[in-house]
DNA sequence: CTTTTTGCAAACCCTTTGCAAGACA
DNA sequence: TGTCTTGCAAAGGGTTTGCAAAAAG
């Protein structure tokens, strides 16, 4: 049963390639219900959720934060930034062999894994060392 | 300002020793509220925060799902089962040096990484197994 | 015409918060 | 005593759901 091609599938699928840096499903929704106003927001977690699933596009799961998605599908690490939120892509190579390792340890037939990354990103870097100065 | 030592943080902690497998915080509140019913889900969850922000007890960030709280504190991954939401730790090798890598790929000043594992537990496969040769 | 999707609002889960009363040091 | 912690209930963020109406195939 494949999705159907529905009007809101489209805007939804486009809003989020026009939005870059891994907007939450919220911010999808603002974009697209500011130009559609009549799209609901179950409907754009919904789709959203479905294009996920569908592997169209990526979903990021943010620990203790919202789901993000991207409309890139090549896999790809995350950092997100504790001070400000933001959330950007992280080139390493991925991790390879790892999950058999996982599973040879823990006795589950591993699907996959997620890695997140915390820190500060450069900008918050950079303000940080503002404070520093201003305040010594 | 170390914490002050209140019943409830001592009634909190013990309770968390008692059970096994990283409960969710609301699994300790049920633990702790059945033996103690004067004690409120708020004391539990600030508590256990205040605890793991201490290193006093891990707290392990389930991604779409509660965070849950673990006696034991030396650095090691975990697993969640995909079908029962159960998870385990992983004894694989912590990843070392994963975060300069991210640092230089990011730009960010990486403060660390959190990795969850996710597959099917043990139990689960069993049950599949059945499952398949009874449908068969 | 049948089945899937939509839109709405309400429900849901997990967690945090404001505040007055109580416990610690 | 002065300050931290508690308990309560309400609020909060993020997401899902029930259901009738609308749209896709």
């Amino acid at each position: 049963m494949p999705a159907r091609n529905t009007v809101q599938r489209q805007i939804i699928a486009d809003a989020l390639c026009q939005l870059a840096n891994h907007p939450t499903a919220d911010e999808v929704y603002e974009a697209v219900h500011a130009e559609h106003p009549s799209v609901g927001r179950a409907t754009v977690y919904r789709t959203l959720g479905r294009l996920a699933d569908e592997g169209a596009i990526g979903r990021v799961r943010i620990n203790n934060g919202a789901d993000r998605f991207d409309h890139q599908t090549f896999a790809h690490y995350h950092v997100r930034c504790v001070r400000c939120g933001r959330v950007d892509d992280v080139m390493v190579a991925e991790l390879r062999g790892i999950d058999d390792a996982a599973a040879a340890a823990s006795g589950y037939r591993i699907s996959g894994h997620s890695l997140q990354f915390d820190g500060i990103c450069p900008a918050c870097q950079a303000a940080e060392k503002n404070d520093e100065a201003s305040t010594a």
